[in-house]
DNA sequence: CCTATTTCAGTGTTACTGAGATCG
DNA sequence: CCGATCTCAGTATCACTGAAATAG
């Protein structure tokens, strides 16, 4: 019976050195800790990024909250829902265009979203911990540049 | 109405500069291109962790291709009776533990493994395109370290 | 006519959970 | 009796698709 008991194995050379299996791994850590931290304020990603996007940008559609956040357009309707039923937005029909809603965030919404900011800058705390300041400034240009490109293809 | 028929709009600042938002943007990327090389050769991911666990480790047992690999135990049974299936492992009983089973690749399998490995190595250079060999080097060096901690937590 | 917006219902993928059967 | 293995069935999540209704 070969050692198979013990608590880790190691996974094949060949992938550990890939960069797609590393960001795939940083990935499943960077999505662990966020959801946990959501979890603890009754919050989700979405609903972070929606806040995000109308604190920045002021009341939007949802359509164009949706292309600013990177939200499927289905999946933006049942996130805002979430957050009206919190009161943490407000939807009012858009006078100029009737086809569109104008979602505003609500005061409730702007101390949700200080929350949820400090909860998501304590995560990126804890995923670079074992970097320097000096090398997290490099990581996030190497990680910029790399995804940068990918928007200018 | 407002100019929203720009092709793009931007991310809320507080976002894009965020690691947690820059890696999945990185993982979406480079999910694309292996999940899209993958398809061109009638394979999946998991085919090729598993294909490189069995190259690299020998005939193992599907419970520990699954801790070396990072994939379900579910997913092994699922994913093995695809390559089984194509004829690139062989399953059979362990006379030493009739609870397992013996997961060997056959040479099918090796040159299925050789054909995945060179379009993985196409896709880390697309991924890595826009760095210089010496950035490609450090990120993949700073990447490392903020998944090794993962690991020792 | 065609396009844009909002909404609902449903799909596909990935990762995971639970439970049963077998075996050490 | 406990724990490990293999298997199947089902779930949760996320991103997305299709289609309808409404409006520019």
């Amino acid at each position: 019976m070969k050692p198979e008991h013990a608590t880790v194995d190691s996974a094949p050379s060949r992938m550990l050195k890939k960069p797609t299996w590393l960001i795939s791994r940083a990935f499943a850590r960077s999505s662990r800790l966020l959801a946990d931290a959501f979890e603890g304020a009754g919050a989700r990603g979405y609903h972070y990024r929606l806040l995000a996007g109308l604190d920045e940008f002021g009341p939007s559609s949802q359509a164009s909250l949706g292309r600013r956040t990177s939200i499927d357009r289905s999946d933006v309707v049942a996130a805002l829902n979430e957050l009206a039923d919190q009161g943490l937005v407000h939807r009012s029909p858009d006078p100029d265009d009737r086809r569109r809603n104008i979602i505003t965030i609500t005061p409730a919404g702007i101390d949700q979203l200080q929350t949820l900011e400090e909860i998501v800058l304590g995560v990126q705390e804890r995923l670079l911990a074992p970097l320097s300041p000096t090398d997290r400034t490099r990581f996030i240009r190497l990680l910029t540049r790399v995804v940068e490109h990918d928007a200018h293809q």
